[in-house]
RNA sequence: GCGCCCGUAGCUCAGCCGGAUAGAGCAUCGGACUUCGAAUCCGAGGGCCGGGGGUUCGAAUCCCUCCGGGCGCGCCA
């Protein structure tokens, strides 16, 4: 807000430089404004005199003179321009133009931070995406969290963001989790029974065939394998949709990769690459010529055994995200995924859709940490930890927090011992505890009468303690915040930021009283932590972190 | 062997399009509750940003190379 009227201001001094034959224009858009890292460096800072200086060839400094002398000492934002370093121009400003914030917070309230940059363009965030062979687990957790706060940062930022979610409920796998539990069936009833050599080892399948013992005994005993198939993924689902609305993730839509064939969508994707030549026949299947899309060797799409391998669908099912209108297609994947995406992109191109407009994020996977020491998992021998019983263990808050505390391309530990903890050394509950403060103090006003004033009305221009500018300053950050994380699909950086702020209040707090003998400074106060409470609010908020007014 | 990701404080990790003196949390040590909530605060120690080259006014950031770790490299998904 503030940055973007100070930015304003020296594009038009760069404009007015290249009017008065200064500088050149070649320089526009390339320098920046940003906020210095060290104390000294002013407000502001930018780099355009060293990148003049660099295309021309001239000597930065003197650039920084010529820039500088365009702001008079009379200037209502700017109290003082400095030339630092090696070209830096440094922007002092005003103490009073820090508060300026305040109001508009107060006004926009739930508001304040949403920008429309997305202009309701159509995104889809493809995400979780679980075939139903079990519980969700740490890993799917990780994913199930990371595509709900994207697709909530995007809605922010003003997308219309779809939710979906991907399955397949026939093919090998699925047949593989019928047979498991006809096994398993038959093995409680004390028949004969052989469970598969890969079959789905988890207790799981167990508990869905005692459900079907208490439901018909042996009556199914002479079933078929689809129908153990359907019962178990029926039930799996279920399980699935629990748990994802236990922790608060929830789906637009479902999309059944059985629709791509019902509607020959597969076929037709098969059809047309091959009328561009870019398919053949080898060994009996047919292969995709992906090496003419820059991979290192075709691939089959369809198998000897007339079967279509998974890339077929997936590109099937990524050309429908194109027919059906979306213009931003975000994929999240776990990193044990990463060799399908060069193919899927590779047929997308091949049918002519742009594959620019397909964002694949791949996380990196999660490891667990208890009692100091890394928990082994196996999937095939179901020794892996679900979703659900870290839940249990944690609590929701704790559990997205975590989850979201680190980038998507980063190993994420999840630091057990650490998430337990309900105190001091959990980052959770000390961004939560800021925000219970700031609702405690506003009670403590409220209960002695203390009223707050409209922003508007109040002596803002009283917030002058430094601790007070910084808190401020980082406050008008928050809409660029938000619209960076959201663009770039990083989640992460609301975490980091809300650390900071909760910090920096906190120690505000411990040096400073809100409600004081002086109405005056105390309306102020109060208009100023209504703003903090504000942000830290929807910054939680926005990540679908609960934003407590009590502890 | 090839592809992608990671390597920053004892541990877990930030650091966006290259910027001025390297950051946080946890852990460790030492302090602060008759005061709006101590789930808090203040202070201290701790670093050849994996190694080596290169690009340039300037590199944790970009390029090359090597080392170490993860994930892939199927007519499995």
């Amino acid at each position: 807000m503030i940055k973007s009227q100070l930015k304003e201001r020296v594009d038009a001094c760069f404009a007015r430089g290249v009017r008065e034959g200064l500088w050149s224009a070649e320089a526009a858009g390339r320098y920046v404004l940003e906020v210095p890292r060290h104390e000294g460096q002013g407000d502001f800072s930018t780099n355009l005199a060293l990148v003049v200086a660099g295309l021309e060839k001239r000597k930065p400094r003197d650039i920084a003179a010529q820039l500088a002398a365009m702001f008079s000492p009379e200037d209502e934002l700017v109290v003082r321009v400095e030339i630092a370093g090696p070209g830096f121009v440094n922007f002092f400003l005003r103490d009073r133009v820090w508060s300026s914030v305040i109001p508009p917070v107060c006004a926009q309230g739930d508001r304040f931070g949403l920008e429309n940059v997305g202009a309701g363009m159509k995104v889809m965030v493809e995400f979780v995406s679980a075939n139903p062979t079990g519980p969700l687990s740490i890993g799917h957790g990780r994913n199930a969290i990371l595509g709900d706060a994207i697709a909530r940062l995007l809605e922010a930022v003003g997308y219309d963001v779809t939710r979906e979610y991907y399955f397949n409920d026939a093919g090998r796998q699925m047949r593989v989790l019928g047979e498991s539990t006809r096994a398993r069936y038959l093995e409680l009833l004390g028949l004969e029974s052989n469970f598969p050599e890969d079959g789905y080892q988890g207790e799981y399948i167990y508990d869905i065939a005692r459900s079907l013992i208490e439901e018909a005994g042996d009556g199914f005993r002479d079933a078929d394998v689809v129908f153990f198939k359907d019962r178990a993924q029926a039930a799996i689902f279920d399980n699935i949709n629990t748990t994802l609305r236990n922790i608060d993730v929830r789906f637009d839509t479902y999309f059944n990769e059985h629709t791509l064939y019902e509607k020959g969508l597969v076929d037709q994707v098969v059809a047309d690459l091959r009328e561009k030549d870019l398919v053949y026949e080898k060994d009996g299947a047919t292969w995709f010529r992906s090496t003419q899309f820059g991979q290192d060797q075709d691939r089959v799409i369809i198998k000897s055994s007339g079967e279509p391998t998974y890339r077929l669908p997936d590109i099937a099912y990524h050309r429908e995200k194109f027919r059906r209108g979306f213009e931003w297609m975000i994929d999240i994947f776990g990193s044990d995924h990463i060799a399908t995406v060069p193919d899927v992109l590779a047929g997308i191109r091949a049918l002519g859709c742009d594959d620019a407009k397909v964002k694949v994020i791949l996380h990196q996977f999660v490891t667990l940490l208890k009692d100091g020491r890394q928990v082994k998992m196996s999937t095939r021998k179901a020794t892996f930890i679900t979703v659900d019983e870290l839940l249990e263990d944690v609590g929701p808050d704790v559990l997205r927090f975590f989850y979201l505390m680190r980038k998507s391309d980063s190993q994420l530990e999840f630091d057990l011992d650490l998430a337990r903890k309900q105190s001091q050394e959990n980052p959770v509950y000390y961004v939560q505890y800021a925000h219970a403060r700031l609702c405690s103090i506003e009670r403590q006003a409220r209960e002695n009468g203390v009223v707050t004033p409209p922003a508007e009305a109040a002596s803002l221009e009283l917030l002058k303690e430094p601790e007070e500018c910084v808190l401020l300053k980082t406050v008008a950050e928050y809409p660029s915040m938000i619209f960076g994380a959201a663009v770039d699909l990083a989640p992460h950086r609301v975490i980091f930021y809300l650390m900071n702020l909760a910090g920096l209040f906190h120690s505000y707090y411990n040096k400073h009283k809100v409600i004081t003998d002086d109405a005056r400074l105390t309306g102020a106060r109060l208009c100023f932590c209504r703003a903090l409470k504000t942000v830290l609010g929807n910054g939680l908020r926005v990540l679908g972190l609960r934003a407590p007014e009590t502890m």
